[in-house]
DNA sequence: TTTTAGTACTATGTGTTGCAAGGTATTAAA
DNA sequence: TTTAATACCTTGCAACACATAGTACTAAAA
């Protein structure tokens, strides 16, 4: 039971990371853990327990596919990839994003 | 299992809400019917069962405090006002989201 | 060969959040 | 007395992020 900033930042994260996901995986195709480097270059900070469940939640909704490729260092490697289901669902994304943007700013204005 | 425009826009929500209702607060005290009505004009639909838990829960975390006041129509109302610690987790929020809106614009224009 | 380290993927249980649905209490008008 | 309007509250549920732990494959060190 407890706050502190980072829990502020945990909550906003909810719904919020699906959509950085797909954003992601819209520019070019990725393996998880590549995906994972590019959301903590972009400061938004999370683990392995998180993104993997997400990535298989995505795929089972058909927002997204995979092929396995080799690796030349360790196991191989699961490739994700957007769908058509999976760019409909991140134009309403964009959509939805948008309007929360919207609404903090006119909250906030007044 | 449901998708739909609204499950998104639903989930996007989680933590934002809590960030809406400290900011409105922030303006000035009111009572829960009126910020769900703030809400509503800002385009953030939400419900009572949502709003009203959320209320009780910022008041036992210190983050807001209440006064009963008579209405002349209807029963007597619930008004809530940020504390001290509010403002301080309001200005944490003001940076988390930020924050937020910063890593989608990276994600977003690479 | 066996062990160790590194990489990649998976599974389980917990706490928080938003929501649907339904309920209680007060006041004024029909 | 009944009805409608206003205001507040409760319960049970599903979705999400996370901590934690575990599996599997590869290559280099012992």
């Amino acid at each position: 039971m407890e706050n502190g900033a980072e829990n502020v930042r945990s909550q906003m994260r909810k719904g919020v990371l699906e959509y950085c996901i797909l954003s992601i995986l819209d520019k070019k195709e990725a393996y998880a853990s590549a995906i994972l480097e590019e959301l903590k270059a972009a400061n938004m900070i999370v683990v392995e327990g998180t993104v993997y469940p997400l990535l298989i939640r995505q795929k089972n909704q058909g927002l997204l596919s995979y092929r396995w490729e080799e690796s030349t260092q360790g196991p191989p490697r699961k490739y994700y990839c957007i769908t058509e289901k999976g760019r409909q669902q991140l134009g309403e994304m964009d959509l939805a994003w948008q309007e929360i943007v919207d609404t903090i700013r006119t909250i906030k204005e007044k």
